[in-house]
DNA sequence: CCAAAAGTGTTGGGGCTACACCCATGT
DNA sequence: ACATGGGTGTAGCCCCAACACTTTTGG
């Protein structure tokens, strides 16, 4: 690399496109924003930002979902660049995506001037950019996680069910396990201890309520 | 996103850093140059270099790569973003990382201006920038790839035993493998097959050769 | 004939899958 | 009492880990 970084090489704008899931309604949602400017004035994207010149990526995203979400222990990593020439029609800019996870009690979007949803990833409309294969290769990189993390805390309430944490991996699975099999799983790895409270108020015998021991991603054989 | 991108957020440059693999006598080796200029002037980095305006990443990883070996078919895949602000003491530039593979049978470096090496990992002198802890993500995602899917192929010659086969996974995994049950999985995956061709001139038994049916990765439980 | 690495099967145990009924509550 | 989801155990099978000797060649 040269000594000296000549204007040359600064021909590119830096942005970060941060690709937040939740569940709601047992049906994974993405955070999409709504273009209000041209090229691409009325159709969804990604929330993003360009970094500036003082900030690591990671401020970028917690700057750019402050205003949106409340991002307080939020999950997040990073997930991959796109660097295509042309993916932005405006001028180069390559972005670094990150993939972030909020629990399903924690999804309320602050009153904001931008026209901001939750859009359930099986239904998406046309997007902006290259954000459809984002959005894409997230979904393949917490599919991924599930089987060999316990990322799916990132996606629980603070107290929940062992029948909600099942039906969070199958919908996000997109297949169905056996009940007795799964309780035995999820005891036996010892994740998460029974908080002592129960559901209250439905038809039926009341769950117990459960809690994760640890609210950090650790590796681990899970399903 | 503004609609229209100012100067102000064109601060930073662009860079590659490709962390290329082999494996040389059983160990696992990473190829490093020697800086000539300022301000790391005899310390050793990982190859790379900065994105020009009309590149794509990739494109830019084999620009890199050109003078120093022959990287035809090489494995390759982005490794991740490092973006901090201070990482570069010259100016503001943010490096996407990639990893690349090559066999052992094809590690000749070219001839060279620069003073480049094959150094193993387990020995890495002091480096530049954060390239320590590239190599380190790099090392942690290969381990991993091996679990899941058949990567090793991009690191073996086109023929090869079983024998070194087992050894190229044992030595990067850190740890032996039974070797009955070695040959029962790998054959039971039908990942390779029989050149015909065995091993001649040792003093003992010839070994039978073998080779990957397909050189291309795929998802597979290995190990 | 000796040294050196190649090659080959079996057995036991642990974990996974498949499967059906009783329980506790609200209405 | 009934409707609704909560909660529980077992048996078979498959896969994995552990383990040692014979074979083939060159010198």
């Amino acid at each position: 690399m040269p000594t000296v970084i000549t204007q040359e090489f600064r021909f590119a704008a830096l942005a970060v496109d941060v690709v937040v899931f939740t569940l709601i309604k047992d049906t994974l949602h993405v955070l999409l924003t709504r273009n209000i400017k041209e090229p691409f004035k009325g159709i969804r994207s990604l929330p993003g930002g360009l970094v500036k010149e003082s900030e690591s990526l990671e401020m970028t995203v917690k700057r750019v979902l402050a205003p949106i979400i409340d991002g307080t222990g939020m999950y997040m990593e990073q997930l991959y660049t796109f660097g295509n020439v042309e993916r932005d029609p405006r001028s180069r800019v390559v972005s670094v995506a990150y993939l972030a996870l909020i629990p399903s009690d924690a999804i309320h979007l602050f009153p904001s001037t931008y026209d901001i949803d939750w859009i359930p990833v099986n239904n998406l409309p046309a997007l902006a950019y290259d954000h459809t294969e984002i959005i894409g290769t997230a979904v393949t990189r917490l599919k991924g996680k599930l089987s060999y993390t316990n990322i799916i805390f990132a996606l629980m309430p603070e107290e929940f069910t062992l029948t909600k944490l099942q039906q969070t991996y199958e919908c996000i699975l997109g297949h169905s396990i056996d009940k007795r099999n799964f309780r035995k799983k999820i005891l036996q790895l010892d994740l998460v201890e029974e908080s002592g409270n129960t559901v209250k108020g439905e038809p039926n015998r009341p769950a117990q309520l459960y809690r994760f021991k640890k609210r950090e991603m650790i590796e681990i054989e899970m399903l």
